[in-house]
DNA sequence: CATGAATGAGAGTTCATTCAT
DNA sequence: GATGAATGAACTCTCATTCAT
């Protein structure tokens, strides 16, 4: 089935191409920018025909979404090259925040976007999500068998770290840490999880 | 003068009518459904009135901003009927998460929101925003000068205090804690929050 | 009746009040921006109240237009210092464009605003207008009576003249004289006069 | 390609509709009647479809300029068929006035409104502007050559040529000349023209 | 005399989306 | 598969004007 095959592979070449230019419109000028319209004009191509790739904006806006989360959880993985739970955590930390400060469009789409009940209450959007959370609480999990985190319970933990490191990263994007100055965010940020992350391991 | 102060009053409360109202569309239908349109039909004027009390529509969400500002100062200001520094802040960040979870269209406004460069970013906007911030450092100012939380510095900690709550905050409303069933949510987030504090403070 | 007159007194005063506000407007901002409501906004009452002492919008411009014509006027007359007719046009000329060059938005309203049927068909609205037109014809008929422009008749002759400077004079309001630069465009206008003036001046 | 053919020609002809639309708008009602949605209305359209036509409003005025300063420009150079420059530069004169009294509303766009500092003073715009003009001039050059106007500036000729006519014509379409009544205007226009062409004209 | 309050009408513009071709 | 053409429904905002007080 040599056409069907070639058939599929270009309507995904241009959902991709359709995604890529919405991301770049995203970069460049911010989410209310992206438009169906302004897309199309973009790759040149009829706003009727992204609707050949795509039901609606919103699903374009949930693939982006979810490329976001692919990304993000290959990020992840990089710290598996660490062997010592403790420091890998550490690292994990410093990943996470650089993903959303590198990609602040998509940690936008991920994480702090409004979202319709209807959109997210179906589980194969959040399935994706929840993979990346488990990544962290398998990490959590290792740190408190290897004696770090004593008496911690691990939903709570991992609660608690991703929402330290959430919320530097939001405040940071929404540009509400007005008390540090842009060049100086970077260390304060390393100081606040080296900070944490001493507090919580009392091995230390 | 009691016709000019009745005035002024009616003024005072017509303005306040639209930023309830406002307020109300914000919960019930999202950000984007706030228009001035939407405004003037709910409360039955026309739109054109929006604009006697209001410049434009960026007036209207600053007022409902530092409105915001001012419950949760208020909010904040709670805390002080207690006198150990330890136990203070820890009644803060319970009153933070509760002003955000039984507040959150106000929250989002405050902490959320993508700002303008322009609007928001001006001194006169963001020192109500310090001011709170400022009021939580204080609390962990003394803190450390009463033996808790030894070796912090008192700017990163009160960065990663704030990150760990407006994480917890903003996760919850943004509706990103899907792992947890709503029920559940506030317990959880006690547990992290006293997971995080018992690590922070050494002498426990 | 010293209280009425005191009382028209008054009433005329703050007609001259709203009506130089208006011309300020004109002045600094241009025709559109000339509206009740800035008008009122300027001189701190509030819109109703201009109102009380103009019809509409359209009695200010009139009033305006109205007002124009007897500064021109009075700048037209200073002509009748010079004794010969010929000089006396020449002078008359440059007056003329001095005036318009000099108050734009007066001669606008004089001569290059669109006039509704209604308003300039009453007599009494261009009995103005024609008392400047019959000066510059009497100028011309001294000319004639004096022996220059021979053979000229004394409405073609005043109706060319007239089109003239006011060519010229709305071109450059206008800003259609573009071959010239601004600095040029006075001599410009004043070698165009004497070119056109010696011309028609047979006996020079 | 016949289709592509016929649907540019469709889309020219829906601009041409556009156009002869607000024309027509603006010869019934006015200048400030001709807005989007009265020209949508007019040609039964939805007001968002003017915009898959011309970028905005200026676009549209700016392509009525344009096109007035064609059709001038044609009309211009019928007098081409005349060899004699001074009886050419006669004709010039009533080609002139012709065109302004039977299009009054392109003489308005190209001549008399107010220009946007931005708009209108590109050079692309006034490019042709000047050639009208440069036309104008290079009769008045042959007529100095062919020794007519002796004496004569170019420049300044062409300048005092183009003010006479255009003096006559905008005073006559904005409703000045109220000292004649319509039906006499054309003629007392043609003994202007020719008593100033007969001044100027030494030789005759 | 003055005005506060209100509005109907309307401006230009943009958007997501549809559908016949 | 692609699109040109179209639109309904919004949007923010401004204006001249009215009228009860």
């Amino acid at each position: 089935m040599g056409i069907i095959e070639r058939k599929e592979k270009e309507k995904k070449e241009m959902r991709t191409f359709i995604l890529r230019t919405a991301m770049g419109l995203f970069l460049e000028e911010g989410f209310d920018k992206v438009t169906i319209r302004r897309i199309a004009g973009k790759i040149e191509y009829s706003p009727a025909t992204i609707y050949l790739y795509f039901k609606d904006k919103g699903e374009i806006l949930l693939a982006l979404h979810n490329e976001g989360f692919d990304k993000f959880y290959k990020k992840q993985r990089t710290t598996l090259s660490e062997k010592d739970p403790w420091k890998r955590l550490r690292k994990h930390a410093g990943a996470y925040l650089s993903f959303a400060l590198a990609n602040p469009e998509y940690y936008q789409l991920m994480f702090i976007m409004r979202v319709t009940p209807e959109e997210m209450e179906k589980k194969e959007n959040y399935a994706i999500c929840l993979r990346s959370f488990e990544f962290l609480k398998d990490n959590i999990q290792e740190c408190i068998e290897a004696g770090y985190l004593p008496r911690a319970d691990v939903d709570t933990a991992s609660f608690a770290f991703w929402s330290l490191i959430h919320g530097m990263a939001s405040l940071i994007i929404r540009k509400r840490v007005v008390m540090v100055p842009d060049d100086y965010i970077r260390p304060v940020v390393e100081q606040a999880i080296d900070f944490m992350m001493d507090s919580m391991n009392r091995t230390a």
